[in-house]
DNA sequence: GTCTATACTGAGATAGAC
DNA sequence: GTCTATCTCAGTATAGAC
């Protein structure tokens, strides 16, 4: 059956977003997909790279559209700097709107960050974009050092990465959710360089 | 012996620290520690008790070091609220100083936040402490309506577990991590309310 | 090409001898 | 306290039916 591949990329789906990768075999995947054990390998060739295409179906236009708004944003900006709340709206929206059609999608990418898989897949889909927005946030700090910079990446990957998984109840949708992340961290990223560092 | 315990728990610390526990087998653990597999469930009794208690010793005295930090400031503030940059250098010191003697210790640390293990053991060690250091943060923050607060919570435990796993490469000490960390927190909290929300 | 049955290795856990 | 043997379940691999 040519659904099969779907079936089983549904319930991991379904199984990943609830519990984790790692507390997710391949044996409940099976059960709840209703397939054998060994389709999962002929369909993908393992765990992880079930988890890959998992991941890379949905990121790929995600990715695109946050391009898509970026480019525009750069547009309007006529060569100056875009600024950066609007550079973290380009990178979120398109995952708050991924997220409201598929909100597993979400949670399985928060936990692929937080449980720190795929390092592969992050790399591969994920670097070149994370490189565009990346620059665009520079142009627009640019009283800070590259290092302090370069941390304020990191602070800002970290909030994102945790603000996705949504461990705690979802008061609000989304959006609203985005739109306080995105508040924070413009006032992060303004923040003057810390003294004497 | 009575160090078959101490070896285990620094074997575990080492190789937790440098790949994460999930990858962390226990046969890795008694092989680098020179000792018995079952010798780890006789003092333990599982996996998951071993990190547990290796978390506990160290975060216990840590933890109480937080909160005498947070007492003196608050009698300084004298019944006024104290400064968001000194409640979270409160929070943040006492993991800094550990990490010089220590430098796993805090690895370790990143690991289980990051990993969303031993539920458990957050709430119970931890969970006082943050309640306390919530409220600190809260009384600074009266402009946020109390969902607003919360995320900005959750905001801010992202950012440092991320930053306490510090995957990249240390560039500077510790010390001056935390002092970057800062800045960005407090700007990210001073921020004005979310419109509209 | 697709799926089933079954076996292999390594994980965490446990019982019982010493 | 410590060690051996063993159990169950995980991910993986393959031979062969349709």
């Amino acid at each position: 059956m040519i659904d099969t591949k779907q079936k089983i990329l549904d319930a991991a789906e379904q199984l990943i977003a609830g519990q984790g990768y790692a507390a997710t075999s391949l044996r409940q995947i099976i059960t709840s997909a209703g397939v054998n054990l060994a389709s999962i390998h002929y369909h993908f060739g393992s765990k992880e790279e079930l988890l890959d295409e998992l991941v890379r179906r949905k990121a790929v236009p995600v990715n695109e559209k946050r391009l898509e708004i970026l480019d525009r944003y750069a547009a309007e900006a006529g060569g100056g700097p875009v600024p950066i709340e609007k550079v973290l709206d380009a990178f979120l929206t398109p995952m708050a709107e991924a997220a409201t059609r598929q909100p597993q999608f979400v949670r399985v990418m928060g936990r692929v960050i937080v449980e720190g898989l795929l390092p592969a897949v992050i790399q591969k889909n994920f670097q070149p974009v994370l490189n565009r927005f990346i620059g665009a946030l520079r142009e627009g700090l640019p009283h800070l050092s590259a290092s302090e910079f370069q941390w304020r990446i990191q602070f800002m990957i970290g909030a994102m990465a945790h603000t996705m998984c949504g461990t705690i109840e979802q008061d609000g949708d989304f959006g609203t959710r985005i739109a306080r992340l995105i508040v924070f961290l413009s006032a992060g990223f303004r923040a003057p360089a810390t003294e004497g560092k």
